[in-house]
DNA sequence: ACATAATAGTTCAAACATGAACATTAAACA
DNA sequence: TGTTTAATGTTCATGTTTGAACTATTATGT
């Protein structure tokens, strides 16, 4: 048998999506070195970006939202919960769940880290047009709903 | 000032590299998923595609290829070493670099990982005419080549 | 009501990635 | 040549991520 011609390298699909990760990757890594002087980590930012568009939500959808283990949330919260950057509080109703929400600290790192974020996606999306980036994101989406529940 | 003005969120290209980022995770996750039958995770497969297009290349030029530091390709060759997947054979004319080569166990167990990806990335891919695929794997190497000095 | 299931969050140990400091070897250059 | 600078790979300490086991609370079913 000739696995040659099986070879994925040659599939356009194949060489195009390692595109994707790594643009992806590299772009992950800018944005840590470019937060580094807010001492905020990218997953930190994430965590207060969620929390700014979604008060008051629970640790389980938060980590649904970010795609991660509630572990993982369990140990990211209390550093940001020290620096005073959200509250946790239990929720009344029900007493499994501590719902989140920014402080006013929280809300202004936020910003500061917002606008490094976006200078970022500017620098790197600035080179297609807004038709291709919407075709993009448009796809993406498509990629995602797919994929979510694999 | 009024903030609002400048959320990202109702940017078309922050929306849109947003769900770029989305897809990445949620295809990482599911490969890794995949390939856990095979005792494989998706660094170790990328090691090990990238010994298959470019035999006997250095460890320190892995390390550039996967955009990951030399310290973590040291921590990542033994194991598959000792399976039996690759040689570390030092070179002769420069003894700081070791050149490293797929066994034939380790280009059998690609071909299997292989399959695996590549059924991922058609799965994810298909919903994309030829073209727009073209276009987006276009867009990410430009963002890629932008980005990878930063 | 009561027993059973499911859910929210935590703890803990293991796997993993990272960057700085280091040893060895090669290259530059005086 | 001899000295300095750079490159390769390793080690180690640190921080991160993960999943399984656990507690506490709520939902479900009989």
């Amino acid at each position: 048998m000739n696995i040659k011609q099986e070879l994925p390298w040659d599939n356009p699909r194949f060489r195009n999506w390692v595109a994707v990760a790594r643009a992806c990757h590299v772009l992950e890594r800018a944005l840590a070195v470019k937060l580094a002087p807010l001492d905020l980590k990218p997953a930190q930012l994430d965590v207060l970006m969620n929390l700014y568009r979604h008060p008051g939500m629970s640790q389980h959808d938060l980590a649904r939202k970010l795609l991660v283990g509630r572990s993982n949330i369990t140990m990211l919260l209390p550093q940001l919960e020290s620096r005073g950057l959200l509250r946790r509080e239990g929720d009344e109703k029900d007493k499994r769940v501590l719902r989140l929400t920014l402080t006013e600290a929280g809300t202004e790192l936020l910003m500061k880290a917002l606008k490094v974020h976006m200078a970022l996606i500017e620098k790197a999306m600035s080179q297609s047009t807004p038709e291709q980036c919407d075709m993009i994101g448009e796809q993406m989406r498509k990629i995602y709903d797919v994929l979510k529940d694999t």
